[in-house]
DNA sequence: CATGAATGAGCATTCATTCAT
DNA sequence: GATGAATGAATGCTCATTCAT
């Protein structure tokens, strides 16, 4: 993971100004992932990074400045490392299996950068909710054409957007639930845990295109709309 | 909702503390889901709830202990919609169906306590997350108990306990994703919603259950558990 | 010494003025003496009171009011156990006398009022400093009578009123230091620490009044005085 | 002695640490003399100082830690003083007459320190008290051991210890007491004032180490005894 | 370029004091 | 008379941010 150097001593080196922000950044990742946005401390960061405060911000900017940019960086890192494991000409069950894989990969490997992005980053008012939250929405999207690409391989009535949509948040919802568990409960493979996942979903997304679906014993499911109106 | 008084002015008329009580959680629930725990001030806890500051103290102790009252509050206020809209001689599939739709009903009517339960608690570091992971935790349980049951009745060899857990995790997940999701996308009536995510899961889970797996064209899922060490 | 009542529950009985008054000033005069006056709160008073702060604040006035009231209603019992103990017709010696006795059996039996008296009243500011020091001046200027007399029974040139005046300054700063020592080591007898204050000063001081002075070796003790400015 | 800016406008120079600790504690040590530890406020002492509030905390810790250095600190400086003052090699009469003379040469020319540590340091709870008493109780037991090492020159049986230490305790506050006094009487020079002290407790211990000693005409002195039951 | 030194602004918390019942 | 409920005004302390060297 980041590299850290706990204490500083004396004048730091005159490096290129890309090695130092990577420094910088990795350091504020470490320290956002450990103690969230507002515990975090600028002097902290900067401890860790090995640098003077006001090297770091001139480098990076306000402290928001430099949340965002690492939500950035991370988050376009994990993106990165799931595209990369996905092949955009293979059928759609395959590329959601490879996505599920290269996403269970990329936490494992980088348990800091994946904290910053499912714990901290949402919880924040301000403008990294949206910025988060789009990066998210942009996830459920790509995994909603996914599917929808699929059912229409399945000579079905093309389903609904929304309802592809809300498929695909439910699904990403449970992958990042579950790689959440697998880090607690690290003794099973990130392979067998990602292949359950994607067991239950497809089949029983597959189900759903067939028209294979579960009914309520007596009331139709519907009902519960009436007591749930949306203020 | 809870109710807001943004500018405060004068005396606050006497109330019985019960009241008081009631109404200074209702506005730190509020403001607590808005900015988060440390982005929350006591000032403005107090202004919106319509009170002095020293009577903030006084009733519910520093500001730690408020939000930890608020979070064990709104938790049991949850379950208990939740235990509540569940039969517990019913079916398992019935049961998983009912809790489903007392979730999101509740979600639904109560916007700022899912805010403070689902994106706040679980960036803080402190005794909260403990507590409110400990929440979750049983939540999973009672899934994965509900899951190995049902399995039961098929006559299938008994799930391993993780398998269920993790099953669970993903579940439960998936459905705090679907709530956020619908909450962004509310022209949905929950019970759709609801019942999309019952088939998904419910049916997915037979198949599995059946042994009615997906399998990947050619390489066996398990083998990317090699590129995921944990550390 | 003065009762206390940790806890409080309930009306208070409807007491005679002067009763709840000394009721009030019993407990202030604990809770002052064992936390000084600011770290003592109208709070902490008014429950080892057994009242409300209402009634508090009706019947003593302001914190400041009700130290300085403390402080009075103390000093004066002091003074009238130590003129109780004294003999206006006695001579000098035997008065001096008296009044260590009487002066040392009052520390004894009220410390909490000794305390408040010698340590926290003259740490503070404000008019507290100014009364007490008024009271010890007082206490001085008796003393000093006292030993102007005595010079003047000894056909001796009237030593001179600063001069008197210093010497009992000095001797009531040894009686104090050596009822707070005496209170530290109880083992010895009252009488016996008094008695040894009283040889040391009155046989030193009988000295004095002889002309039988001590003398530094070679220098001049005067000498001194160049080097110390009053700024 | 110390300087005082009241008002402080635009930002401080730099300076070196060092001077702006001292700065600092020169600040501290005159507020704090004046109003006493609690009514003293970091904000005033930052004012005084001439600096703000974080550059306070940057330097010296909180207000406990700062008070306990300035007593640290000045408590030193007399000790110090005191002790340049005395050869170690001079009999014990001029021991205790250079020490009494650099007392009153260092209360003459530090009233802020003398202030401090006779007034405030005494008044508080907390840790300030225990050093603080150590401090004097040192002082203490060095003024007895000189008066045990002076009997001993004078053939007699050796006064038990606590007989010293209780005469030491005596001197010691009756000093304090006296500068007291002559801070508020200051036409008469430094050194005629100690001599007054030299004088009265060097003659009376003389008399008292020669078994010549005061008797109450009539009842033997530890009559008192009975009176004074410690509690 | 790099930093030690400096600060404005805010926050949690407490306390003396007073209404309204 | 007596009190629970209420508050204005500090106070200790911290942090993001910036000069001056």
């Amino acid at each position: 993971m980041h590299a850290e150097q706990p204490v500083r001593t004396g004048r730091a080196k005159r490096l290129p100004r890309a090695v130092r922000e990577r420094q910088i950044m990795d350091a504020a990742v470490d320290v956002f992932s450990r103690l969230g946005f507002h515990a975090a401390s600028m002097d902290e960061i900067s401890d860790v990074a090995g640098i003077s405060k006001p090297m770091l911000y001139a480098y990076l900017g306000s402290k928001e400045e430099l949340f965002a940019t690492c939500i950035r960086r991370e988050a376009t890192r994990m993106m990165e490392a799931i595209a990369g494991g996905v092949e955009a000409e293979a059928p759609p069950d395959v590329q959601l299996w490879s996505g599920l894989r290269a996403f269970f990969g990329f936490v494992g490997e980088n348990r800091a950068s994946w904290q910053v992005l499912h714990r901290q980053a949402s919880s924040q008012g301000g403008p990294f909710a949206e910025e988060l939250a789009d990066m998210r929405g942009r996830a459920i999207s790509l995994v909603a054409a996914l599917l929808v690409h699929s059912a229409d391989f399945g000579n079905v009535p093309r389903a609904g957007d929304k309802e592809a949509e809300s498929l695909a948040a439910a699904l990403v919802g449970a992958g990042e639930s579950l790689a959440d568990w697998w880090l607690d409960n690290p003794e099973e493979p990130a392979g067998v845990v990602a292949a359950r996942l994607m067991n239950l979903v497809w089949m029983g997304f597959g189900d759903l295109v067939a028209g294979d679906v579960w009914h309520p014993p007596s009331r139709r499911p519907e009902s519960v709309a009436d007591g749930a109106p949306v203020s």
